[in-house]
DNA sequence: TAATTGTTTTACCAATTGGTAAAAACCCTA
DNA sequence: TAGGGTTTTTACCAATTGGTAAAACAATTA
């Protein structure tokens, strides 16, 4: 029964994005301190910038790790050690690993709606909000490999964690679109067709193009 | 605990809470001895024959759970309550869970490829043959589902296990479909177009279906 | 400096993991 | 009825699992 506490009041939120293991060594043990003698750096973060550091950290690790193995895959102690840290430290941030995996799934749906709207920018254009739609969902999946996974996953094993998010947030979305493509169909604007069977097209195909880069 | 039950009579085993998800009932209690009381012979099934049955049943049962929880969220005990089995019984028919997640590939391997040869079947009519291909995999997804997931997970985590068996079956079938589409394409019998794309596009639609289906 | 707050580590825990060894029960044939 | 092969159960195992409690440490503030 232990809350975490709360953050500080300080709320920067610059968002600092983490580059921290661009390189390939795996970053070993997270100093506590972090005082560099040799380069004493103005690398005065603030601490409470560190702890999101820090669980940024935790949240792309867990995200790579569930991507490759699945929820039941990967245990707790090996994502904090892949961070460097242990695993009492990461529950410190995170109170259970399904919470830890709650929040890697809304990320994960963050970025992915996030590439979404392309159909309801152009809603007079089909050919080329389509393109855009479809370069974009590539893109989405070049670019987000892990999350593009999970979130596959997920869907594959029927979305037993998730599933509340998905039908509030994706579903509402798709149905957007098709109503968008149904209407563009009405209109005489493009070939008619079941908007629902155009979606599920695109969506599979460019999801495994994604997946299969990895073959 | 449990007193060996007497002879000749169906073992009661521990009433499990089998939380059966959709589909057809399946047949939950082991006997030891598979005869069925009601016709002629108890005889008949052959210890043999009990033992494949109780490897049928393993194997099924672990496709299952594979299917809708990745090979990470099954446990070796999961799948052997789930039969009526013991984990050291099943040990006994699988030395260990890596080799019998890999009997379960193999067989959903051999199902998928099965449902994957209709286009060298009609070489001279594309339409009449990419209409059967398409029918052929939407069956295969809709009449195994549990294969179809088996192989999606083992595809999306980058088939770590399976590489192999996948390289040197699935891989060289794919390229066979391929190079046909791309011969109707020179021969001017369909419009010209990469069949690769074709074939990724056909697999993760029908493979989408299937696995929406679940939602 | 001391008190307070926030973070990490140490020390545990019961349950479960995949797996082994061997005893026991079973079944068929002689 | 005994024997021998096949299957199942009992008894373990060390390692790992997710998770808790509290002490120790660091940082911020009074």
């Amino acid at each position: 029964m232990k809350n975490p506490a709360p953050p500080t009041t300080v709320k920067p939120k610059d968002a600092k994005p983490k580059t921290t293991k661009a390189g390939a060594a795996k970053p070993k043990a997270r100093a506590r301190k972090a005082a560099d003698p040799q380069v004493d750096a103005p690398k005065v973060v603030k601490v409470s910038q560190a702890r999101k550091l820090l669980e940024a950290d935790i949240l792309a690790a867990a995200k790579r790790l569930f991507a490759q193995r699945g929820f039941g895959g990967v245990s707790l102690d090996h994502i904090a050690r892949e961070v460097g840290a242990s695993k009492q430290n990461l529950l410190y941030y995170f109170p259970s690993k399904e919470e830890l995996y709650r929040r890697v799934l809304h990320g994960v749906l963050d970025v992915w709606l996030s590439y979404m709207d392309a159909l309801s920018q152009r809603p007079d254009d089909p050919e080329q909000a389509l393109r855009e739609y479809i370069a974009g969902k590539l893109r989405f999946s070049r670019e987000h490999p892990d999350d593009s996974r999970v979130y596959a996953n997920e869907v594959v094993s029927g979305a037993p964690i998730f599933s509340a998010e998905i039908a509030a947030r994706v579903i509402p979305a798709v149905q957007a679109d098709v109503a968008i493509l149904n209407r563009w169909a009405e209109r005489g604007l493009c070939r008619p067709l079941d908007g629902r069977h155009l979606m599920v097209l695109l969506w599979a195909s460019t999801q495994v193009y994604a997946d299969w880069a990895s073959q």
